[in-house]
DNA sequence: CAGTATCCTAAACGATACTG
DNA sequence: CAGTATCGTTTAGGATACTG
């Protein structure tokens, strides 16, 4: 009805949102982007993110099994090892971590021309 | 040097990172949104964006006025009026929020596939 | 209209230690 | 190695009320 004039702004509010839902926070995409550059092991994950703690990587492991992005496989070896691997599905979101990479790169180069940051 | 085999890992995480932490939380992009929308107004967008209270949506006005993604002018009208604009730096935003747009529609469509969600 | 002030909960994040 | 346990701090976010 009548004016569906901000009617098309929550059409494109809501599917971000959902998107933001599943990517939010610092690690999730770092954790994808490890997994997929060939870390599988949960050390070598750990190593490869700087910063991040056993706990965290531990519960977002989790979130993003839940999410169907990766898939986490117990090899009856000895000893027992386990591996992250992404789900073909993790791959649908190459392109908004390649969104996400150029802008970063060109923020990156903005904000060190004109003040610091880490 | 030596093995430079998980070194381009931290080349992507990190753009990646500083890209997040713009754009992080729930609200921003959905701010950016209903600005581009053209709605510019504090009342106009905070009823243009579900769920936001006040209080968030002026938090994170300043934070993205930091980032420099958006402008605010106060106009000495009766009574006095003031607008949200974005920058064009914020325009340098559109291919995140596209791939965003996209793959959470898709993303939509797939849960709703399985089960209910809000 | 354009916000601010309080108060509050829940979640994110972090440090350190520990287990099978 | 692959985590969990415990603790604490910080931040995001929400409810409600209020101001110029």
């Amino acid at each position: 009805m009548g004016s569906g004039e901000h009617k098309d702004c929550h059409e494109v509010i809501m599917p971000v949102r959902d998107a933001l839902d599943v990517i939010n926070g610092k690690w999730k995409l770092p954790i994808i982007i490890a997994i997929s550059r060939g870390h599988k092991r949960f050390r070598d994950i750990e190593r490869n993110i700087p910063k991040i703690t056993s706990k965290v990587l531990s519960k977002e492991l989790k979130d993003l099994e839940a999410h169907k992005l990766l898939k986490r496989s117990v090899y009856d070896s000895q000893p027992v090892t386990v591996e992250y691997t992404l789900t073909p599905y993790a791959a649908t979101l190459n392109p908004v971590i390649e969104a996400l990479y150029t802008w970063g790169s060109q923020h990156r180069k903005t904000i060190f021309g004109s003040q610091d940051q880490d």
